[in-house]
DNA sequence: AAATAAACGAGACGGTACGTCAGGTCTTAGA
DNA sequence: TCTAAGACCTGACGTACCGTCTCGTTTATTT
């Protein structure tokens, strides 16, 4: 198979991660809102024609930071072992974990509003939560539904999010 | 006694009618983003500073927006007819219809996003959307949660919002 | 007679004499490109869009600039002596004195360019020079154009200006 | 003698002729601002560092331009037929008959600026406008910035360029 | 013939400035 | 003293070009 190479310079990778990282680590900091492309080139040290070049709106950069693991880190789908009850702890301990780093509570805020201004967003944000994943063919649409739904209202809230809180839902959405 | 009342004139009850009547129609218009307050200004035929000196922020307006239901419809909160499921499914069906009128995804889009943001908002679309006093000490917190996120981010999918839908929905968390 | 006041703010006088003060400067230390409304922005310490809102561009800023003399200082232009070629020769050392301060040919390329380029900065240095206003009437406009012309001509090709010059010049026009 | 050659391929004669014509065509159809180096390479269909290569400037490539004749035609020196205002009348009413094109007064302008920031520029329009070669030891150097500075400052404030100013401004400048 | 090197078209890069929009504050005249 | 109007400074938007640099190709001269 012939790789078709454009003639000319080839897009600077470079300058792709040290885009998406300041992304991250802006939005990390400051929330969605108040998150600028200027700022992103600045700390990148690029020209501001850099980021449009590649990407239509700061959102998509967001996008791309996620895909990259720049915001979430890998969340361990546990392996189907049968007992898909044991399995969800597994996956809401895990999540509970991150989101209880002070500071998370933020992004997660951040994330809901980009996600829900921004379909690519969105789908980078179900990969990455990897509730799908790990739940395909082995429940309903509307439990999975409930399980992220209820656990994003509650974490919006301000609820606490403990070993009890999972239990409980759990309980009431398998079964 | 005597009611102590301040020198000068009151405050404009027109024009705060006129600023929320305006900023609720921009809203669904153009959206969350893209709602600014020059612009209801404008549209209200108002001072900029009209706005900022009765409400802190553009977000605050649009909790008293929602408070004087000029973005949500009263919904018909019916009464405990003992049926807890029967009354999910009136309630579900009311939302179903006011989210299937074309523009409506938008605008739960915007309100979403809105709430995300900031607090004021969020309660007043709680209590816009009336589930929590519809079942104020028949269902655990959790189940609530359950049906409003998984109601939430089926909408925010664009998943088909019908009355299978619900019916599931309502038999997977009640029971 | 009742004068009609808009109501609201006035325009800043303040900043309108900062932005013709920086304007002027810049261009006498930078030139006529180089001169950037964001610099004078800068200078004076007012917003870009302060600006914009008075003057279409930056010509017109330089306009303004000539008809304040923050440019060029008043000329003298001397009293109808009866003596057509004495005034001249009284006009053409004033503009050499001027001329011949360093700095100053940069600047007079600089005006040339803009006064080409627009068409109000134009009429407001041939206020400054005073040309016009000094002969009006006592010579045909061929002759005016002829002086003024072949003054500038020797300027721009770096010529000596003398007094030598004036007299040649005058006696090649006059008579 | 040895004719040094370097190894590789010779500069692209139909590149250089192209970035020419391009720039006199862009310069023609929009002014000397607005002349950009990248319209330039893509009128030309060049790559900018063709351009950057050979031409220090984008006024260098308009003194070449001038030079090879793509600006202004041309202009026929009469001989000199011992009298100095005959020639000089030709010389006039070719240079009016130029003017007079639509859009070449817009032209002139541009030539002026580019002429004003630029040396090279200046001494091609020079050598274009041939006025120094008809009289070179025939008239006096302050006559010819007479004549020629005359005829420049009637031109940009949109005097009319007929023969009478022609016999008007040579009767005054010659004797 | 193979190796070498410069010129070419394309266009990505870090930047500067553009002209516009909006934010939130301040000022004025009128009610 | 509240209001409508709107000027002010600030800062971000998305675009246009700058002048430099980097590719992969083409072409002409050595070796």
């Amino acid at each position: 198979m012939i790789t078709e190479r454009r003639r000319g310079p080839q897009r600077s990778e470079s300058s792709r991660q040290a885009i998406l990282t300041a992304a991250a680590h802006l939005l990390i900091e400051h929330g969605y809102d108040h998150l600028t492309v200027e700022g992103i080139a600045t700390e990148a040290h690029v020209g501001k024609q850099t980021i449009y070049r590649w990407w239509p709106s700061k959102a998509a950069v967001i996008a791309d930071a996620l895909a990259e693991g720049l915001l979430i880190p890998e969340v361990v789908i546990p392996p189907d072992s049968g007992d898909v009850r044991a399995d969800l702890r597994v996956w809401f301990l895990t999540i509970f974990g991150f989101l209880g780093i002070p500071g998370n509570e933020t992004l997660l805020r951040s994330l809901v509003v980009a996600a829900t201004s921004n379909d690519d967003v969105a789908v980078r944000l179900d990969e990455r939560l990897g509730l799908w994943q790990a739940l395909s063919g082995r429940l309903e649409s509307e439990q999975v539904d409930a399980l992220l739904g209820g656990l994003v209202v509650r974490a919006l809230r301000g609820g606490t999010l403990d070993e009890n809180f999972a239990e409980r839902l759990i309980a009431t959405v398998i079964r």
